[in-house]
RNA sequence: GGCGGCGUGGCCGAGUGGUUAGGCAGGGGCCUGCAAAGCCCCGUACUCCGGUUCGAAUCCGGACGCCGCCUCCA
């Protein structure tokens, strides 16, 4: 049984599948206004390792993650740049999914845009307009949250208390601070969709509504986004559907911040580093084992340095990799658990594992107890027992990669005058002549390689 | 003002009553022609003050400090 998190109930439980064995899940996506940040790459990364876990685990996942194409950010960037609303979107998303990429996420099985879903929007809103739970204003159309019975539940307050400490500047025309946008009426060259309550375009609240519902149903399994989402706006979500009348999520999930110095890095703050950048320049495992090794509700520090750190630790398990030429695994498609055979070496291993998994992802530990596996089979090897360290080292690689973490034994294509230089070198050291081999080894180095003397003599690789 | 979270060894980061988290960095050792990789050992941490307990980083109370949400944000 897996467990999980619920934002609504504030408690870990069960995850109480509308159907068994399968998930459905949706992941509120980016605004394609600008470069994916850090904290982009966080949420996809916590989700995605959720994702491929549960497949892992045999249940069938159906993943749905949206791209935002429409919104006020998008406006006001086309308007400086001087350019189309179309053409910003169409650059951002596509650097959207080449840092995805990178990052090793695996594609959603949808990703709708909220452009594709104005229709349903339009129709919806003109029933809440209908039932009286929207009304509108000179400048659009808005939500009475006052509808909504347990309006704060994912807030964890109640109503009266969230609109005392509300910081949102007060439009006279709306019945309460909390009332939120449902449509905004266009203004002079504004893109703009047609409505029976004036031209203009969605709200941020609406579009994951109708299409989470549209792509996976009434009563989804788990509804996932970064902390800063659940209020106000998986809340609003949730107070559409209530007002609807459809059954929602049965679960939500939030992951933590990406900090900056102790401080959340967010887009007003405009305190953020963007993912391209840091993909650019390392490992984008490294992000990955950072992201795994720290509860995924944590914050956690995106540094140089704890970067960096990971990328020592990476080195490690590329190393046992090398060591027992582990196959590549993690990429789009990946093993599930009964498709390994687990050995005797690591079933223990497996187990522990599956038990801190299931437990509300407890990555950290799981990370922990593959490093302990990893001193387990190296001993192993230096012992002599070889076969038994290789099904241990095996299994660590499949499970790093149910984690979407590949291990990379490196590549092994040497030039022929490196080449040379290695088979001088063995002679060299055949015949215990240390000078020259000292002085091959540095000139294999001087050619940028790790030089080491394996069982069967030297061997180099690129750091 | 309301609600929530956090304060752990040089750094990152788990842990929720008693036993080694883990990684990185550092020191010592084994191995090696010398290295590298690997392995072993080591630092004996838990903001502070009280309390409960045979025993608390872990529970309770208080203090101090930090962060977040109640606009936009993953």
């Amino acid at each position: 049984m897996i467990r999980l998190y619920d934002t609504a109930r504030a408690e870990v439980r069960d995850l109480n599948l509308r159907t068994p064995g399968r998930v459905s899940m949706y992941v509120c996506g980016p605004t394609v206004d600008n470069l994916p940040h850090l904290g982009h790459g966080r949420f996809t990364l916590v989700w995605d390792i959720a994702r491929r876990w549960f497949t892992f685990q045999g249940l069938v996942v159906h993943y749905v993650s949206n791209i935002t194409d429409v919104d006020d950010k998008i406006i006001a960037r086309a308007k400086d740049e001087g350019r189309d609303e179309v053409d910003v979107v169409k650059e951002y998303e596509s650097e959207w999914w080449d840092a995805m990429a990178r990052l090793g996420v695996k594609d959603p099985d949808d990703a709708p845009h909220a452009t594709d879903y104005i229709g349903d929007m339009v129709e919806l809103i003109a029933s809440f307009l209908e039932r009286d739970v929207a009304y509108q204003t000179s400048d659009g159309v808005y939500f009475d949250v006052s509808t909504v019975e347990d309006y704060g539940l994912l807030a964890g307050q109640p109503l009266e208390s969230l609109r005392a400490g509300a910081r949102v500047e007060m439009n006279d025309e709306k019945r309460s601070p909390l009332d939120f946008a449902l449509w905004k009426n266009a203004k002079p060259d504004e893109p703009r969709w047609p409505a029976p309550f004036g031209e203009g375009r969605p709200g941020w609240h609406t579009e994951c509504v109708v299409m989470s519902l549209d792509l996976l149903g009434e009563g989804f399994d788990l509804h996932c986004g970064g902390l800063d989402l659940k209020f106000p706006h998986h809340e609003n979500e949730r107070a559409q559907a209530e007002a609807a009348m459809t059954p929602f999520a049965r679960h939500w999930g939030h992951n933590g911040w990406v900090m900056v110095n102790g401080v959340k890095m967010s887009t007003s703050l405009n305190n953020f580093t963007s993912l391209t950048d840091l993909l650019a320049r390392t490992d984008p495992r490294a992000y990955r084992l950072l992201v795994l090794r720290s509860h995924y509700r944590s914050p956690i520090e995106v540094t140089v340095d704890t970067i960096a750190d990971a990328e020592r630790a990476l080195a490690r398990l590329d190393t046992l990799a090398r060591r027992f030429d582990l196959p590549v695994l993690a990429g789009q498609d990946f093993e599930v658990a009964s498709a390994h055979v687990w050995a005797e070496e690591s079933l223990e291993l497996y187990e522990r594992v599956v038990a801190l998994m299931n437990d509300d992802l407890n990555t950290p530990l799981a990370v922990a107890e593959l490093f302990d596996a990893v001193s387990a089979a190296n001993t192993a090897a230096d012992e002599g027992h070889e076969g038994s360290a290789r099904r241990l080292a095996q299994s660590i690689g499949v499970l790093f990669g149910a984690l979407g973490l590949a291990l990379l034994a490196g590549s092994h294509q040497v030039d022929a005058t490196s080449e040379a230089l290695v088979a001088e070198r063995d002679a060299a050291r055949a015949e215990r002549n240390w000078a020259e081999a000292d002085r091959l080894r540095d000139e294999l180095v001087a050619r940028g390689w790790v030089v080491e003397d394996g069982a069967t003599g030297t061997v180099i690789r690129h750091p």
